[in-house]
DNA sequence: CCTCTATGGCGAA
DNA sequence: TCGCCCTAGAGGC
């Protein structure tokens, strides 16, 4: 389920529940066990998301750098039983556990330990990330003077994570769909205009899947999931949402429950079905090794 | 049981 | 471009 925005809202859970507390860290699955035993009994002292990587930092600059990968899934969750948290389910690669929470990481692609040093250069590396707008070294302009560079298609760059960090197949799909623009487009081509906007669509997009846990394309999901929120301003939210549904403020991110809307998009996994908005189509070709899926009649723009 | 798929990304060829 | 890594759930037999 991770894109930038299952990140960042991890981040913030991990965070709520863990900042200033000394975790015990543990590798019920063995293959982090050697970091498990470097970091328990430390303090945690922060969590953060840069595009799609999370860095947890500890005491003594040790920084737990997790990559979910495809597949990876962190759960952060409370419990009350005085005996512990429930025994591990599955391929618990780590484990953190302080005296009212608990966090089961699995399937990460990417677990190590890394130095300060070393988080700085893999976020150097990563393009601006639209859920930190706003901050330096995220303008958009810096995106753009990659993406008018390129001649590859405007789809395979809204994957690249050196040009703009946290998108990635579900986001790059529905982001070029509302915006009308053709898929196959090269970098260079697409008009700087048409750049800005998806970007800044990209921000309030993202900001809504931290708030709600799950991906809202749909325009009539996305009015409701703002009015849910009470906020008109797409630039004003506040970063303490981060990990926290609406109303949870103070209460913990439930693992991998359903989201508050139904899951349903505009184009992604519809190939074949009608176009919600032209009724031709939809359609669907591998591009930058994941399936794309487009509205070959609406996304002509550029 | 088995096979397939998934919101990623890497390195080999 | 392909194979491969990570894991879990869905669907087929």
């Amino acid at each position: 389920m991770p894109e930038g925005h299952t990140l960042h809202r991890l981040a913030g859970a991990l965070d709520h529940a863990f900042a200033g507390t000394t975790p015990t860290v543990t590798s019920p699955q063995g293959r982090f066990a050697d970091g498990a035993a470097l970091l328990t009994g430390r303090p945690l002292e922060s969590a953060e998301a840069y595009g799609k990587h999370l860095f947890v930092r500890f005491a003594g600059d040790a920084v737990l750098n997790v990559h979910l990968g495809l597949i990876g899934s962190f759960d952060v969750l409370p419990y009350a039983d005085p005996a512990g948290p429930p025994a591990p389910v599955g391929a618990v690669r780590v484990r953190l556990v302080n005296d009212s929470a608990y966090a089961d990481l699995r399937g990460a692609t990417t677990v190590q330990l890394v130095t300060p040093a070393e988080m700085a250069a893999t976020i150097a590396r990563l393009g601006p990330d639209p859920l930190r707008a706003g901050t330096a070294g995220n303008e958009p302009e810096r995106s753009l003077a990659r993406l008018a560079r390129t001649t590859r298609p405007v789809a395979e760059c809204l994957m690249d994570q050196t040009i703009i960090a946290g998108v990635g197949n579900l986001y790059r799909c529905e982001v070029l769909f509302r915006h009308r623009v053709d898929p196959f487009v090269p970098g260079a081509k697409v008009k700087k205009r048409t750049w800005l906007t998806i970007w800044d669509d990209l921000i309030e997009l993202m900001r809504l899947g931290v708030a709600f846990g799950q991906i809202l394309t749909l325009q009539d999901q996305v009015i409701e999931a703002k009015t849910i929120l009470g906020e008109r301003d797409p630039t004003a939210y506040d970063p303490g949402w981060a990990g926290l549904m609406p109303g949870e403020r103070g209460d913990f991110v439930r693992g991998r429950t359903g989201g508050h809307f139904p899951r349903d998009f505009a184009v992604y996994q519809r190939d074949g079905l009608p176009c919600l908005v032209c009724g031709s189509r939809i359609r669907t070709r591998v591009l930058a090794g994941r399936n794309l899926f487009w509205c070959g009649r609406c996304q002509r723009r550029h």
